[in-house]
DNA sequence: CGCCAGGCCTGCACGC
DNA sequence: TGCGTGCAGGCCTGGC
């Protein structure tokens, strides 16, 4: 289920545990992931020192002297560090067994997650090579927004979850920025104005930043035990609210299919 | 039982 | 023609 903020909040309470720590053995339960998990990583591994633990859109980046371990935790992915002992479950499919007694485990039922090897620059793995910007950095403004969806008639929803023009923004959270930009999901992405751009930039990154900073209070239970993500407990403005009355007009919201996936807005304030 | 949710890559079809 | 774009399919499990 994670989305960007689930994915950085994973990052920032593992990034204490990882960093610095030998990695002293690999399991791997159940290798069919999104991509098979590559059989060496053992070899690869075991010995190295975790040098840093960074994120690319929603992929995890464990960074070691001769590569990169790179994690993604597709729609039912969990990252958590636990004691070396703790016996495995049914969808416990990688672990990563720390010199200090700890495990990193991945738990997936799903498995559209990914485990991957990336010598030299992760960001240049080919399938992370072409990504759009970050969400919250700066080169995502106005005007880049704007350029990017002059030759798009696609609807503007489909256009803001395209990876290649912004990474991070899923689906949860793309109804949600368009609700509070009143822009309606279904409008041809080439007929934003500047202005409404410069308008869904911030919802963007107002939806995102404040969704990071309700998973950082959950963040213990997160890694650490069985903590539902932090956006679980947000109330939403329109996501999964159909039928419901809009929390600003009372309209009721509306359920569309957009690009196989649900969009809900408000008829009337979007 | 069937349907839906979720991320996102791949491949096909279409139009300029 | 070739390219960019738009769309559908597929992967998988659990919950209703």
């Amino acid at each position: 289920m994670p989305e960007l903020p689930e994915v950085e909040t994973t990052l920032r309470g593992l990034a204490p545990h990882l960093t610095g720590q030998r990695i002293a053995g690999v399991a791997i339960r159940h290798p069919q992931l999104r991509w098979p998990i590559p059989r060496n990583l053992p070899k690869l591994l075991c010995g190295q020192t975790i040098r840093s633990i960074r994120r690319r859109a929603k992929y995890l980046f464990i960074e070691c002297g001769n590569g990169t371990l790179i994690l993604h935790l597709g729609m039912s992915g969990s990252l958590r560090i636990l004691p070396a002992d703790t016996l495995a479950e049914k969808h416990d499919h990688f672990d990563l067994l720390l010199a200090k007694g700890m495990l990193l485990r991945l738990r997936d039922p799903r498995r559209f997650g990914a485990v991957l090897w990336h010598e030299g620059d992760p960001a240049q793995h080919p399938l992370l090579a072409r990504l759009g910007v970050e969400p919250l950095e700066k080169e995502f403004d106005a005007a880049y927004l704007h350029r990017a969806t002059r030759k798009r008639s696609a609807a503007v929803k489909l256009v803001i979850m395209d990876s290649h023009v912004v990474v991070g923004v899923g689906n949860i959270y793309a109804n949600e920025a368009l609700f509070r930009a009143g822009i309606p999901p279904q409008l041809a992405a080439n007929r934003l104005s500047l202005a409404r751009c410069a308008q869904l930039v911030q919802t963007v990154r107002e939806t995102l930043s404040e969704a990071i900073q309700m998973g950082g209070s959950s963040l213990r239970d997160y890694v650490d035990s069985n903590g539902n993500p932090g956006y679980f407990q947000q109330h939403y403005w329109v996501y999964g609210r159909a039928g419901e009355p809009c929390r600003v007009c009372g309209t009721l919201i509306k359920q569309i299919r957009q690009g196989q996936r649900s969009s809900f807005y408000c008829p009337c304030c979007q």
